[in-house]
DNA sequence: ACAAAAGTGTTCAGAGTACACCCATGT
DNA sequence: ACATGGGTGTACTCTGAACACTTTTGT
């Protein structure tokens, strides 16, 4: 038995618990997760969820931060707790537990392209989800329908976009979360009278020959929202 | 190390998983929760929710199921993971992660009462909750705004209620629920429109001269509701 | 002048909300 | 006859949903 344990519980047996993370981001106007090839055996070389065993020195939160971290550079991102997976045989190696942690990235940012290339990870579109190692597949699907669900009545899908953005972007992002279509003069009414957004002086003229107006976040407002929930009901 | 895991993961220090259940249920149309006198050492004596380290042999889940049946009797109970809590030092007596289940039980079912009295456990209301040991007090917390949330847009509150009843007592419930009153005829009104209630030709008049008409829900529409979704927003 | 995306308003239906009185019955 | 809880209906407001045309500007 270890040492760490105090007498009482010398007769329960221990487990590993480890930490998989699901990240999303957006690119080119899809919703896009993060997948890498597993290094460890068992089953190394498939495809898999970035993850970690929990340290005996870290909470479990501040294991996804690291995981997160590692990969990404970034730190204070948003991320929720997911689920913990804990069937008896979930993992061949041994008896782990897993907790699941989802997580929105902003793809703009400085190094982060240059980091998941390091890291040979791989953006693919949550439409045509591979045989994931483990239960990972699972994870990835309750992430999906949970992101969904919150989307819904969080305005979290600003946490997606870039500093500055264009309506027509943030559109695409919200139809890539509930993957179908939403109407364009609808959009556009609730967001500008929802107070999230800033309208900057300035045009996107890359996508169109008029130029679209540029936009940035209200932190206030959207601090306001996160708590009081707003519905995004498309 | 222990020998059920592969070699691989040797490097990795193992910990401990326990279970713990928030129980709510309804008494005099309050909404209460189970809690009991902590047996083991560390803080015996302590009030704490009812838990127990996840056994090697079993899945997380299974450990809620058994510890949930161990206390009731019961077998296949509404039951919602809620959240995983993995601080470092949230245990005194070692390195031990938990992961808190709520669930919702019928207080009308046989032995049921017994059960509670013979494990020493007492119903207390959830708008005074006492000093729980460790972080327990925080998971209460956690699962009556998770309850609340959930019970929004699904037709839970049906779980918590005795084979017959009326609707002045399913009313109380949401009540208890909610935390706040709810206008009567809006509610029957609804109720009576969604197809959970099938009225039963008699009525129960122990609390009114008049007597009022009991139902019975309608598994099939609850079902539905479940997976679909429902506006209980009153 | 035209192509291509950006921007703009109105109408309709359904749901939530507020609100006050009569009913049935045992004593 | 009356006290007690049970049961009922209407009007208003707000939100979501459907839907088509004009504007700007680089080429």
């Amino acid at each position: 038995m270890t040492k760490y344990l105090s007498p009482q519980y010398e007769d329960v047996k221990p487990l590993l618990a480890a930490v998989d993370c699901i990240i999303f981001g957006v690119q080119d106007n899809k919703l896009k997760l993060l997948i890498f090839k597993r290094e460890v055996e068992p089953l190394a070389g498939c495809l898999s969820l970035l993850g970690s065993f929990v340290k005996i020195e870290e909470s479990v939160e501040e294991a996804a931060e690291r995981i997160l971290f590692e990969l990404t550079g970034l730190k204070d991102i948003y991320m929720e707790q997911l689920h913990c997976y804990g069937a008896v045989d979930r993992d061949p190696g041994g008896r782990v537990i897993a907790i699941a942690y989802w997580s929105l990235i902003r793809v703009d940012q400085n190094h982060l392209e240059f980091n998941v290339r390091t890291h040979e990870a791989k953006w693919i579109s949550i439409d045509r989800i591979p045989e994931l190692v483990l239960d990972h597949r699972q994870m990835v699907e309750m992430a999906i329908s949970n992101l969904r669900e919150k989307a819904r009545f969080r305005p979290i899908g600003f946490e997606l976009m870039p500093e500055e953005f264009t309506l027509g972007q943030l559109l695409k992002v919200y139809e890539a979360i509930f993957g179908h279509p939403i109407d364009d003069r609808n959009f556009r009414k609730k967001l500008l009278n929802s107070g999230l957004l800033i309208p900057l002086p300035k045009k996107d003229k890359s996508t169109s020959r008029k130029g679209s107006f540029l936009f940035k976040f209200n932190q206030e407002t959207y601090q306001k929202l996160l708590l009081e929930g707003y519905s995004f009901g498309f």
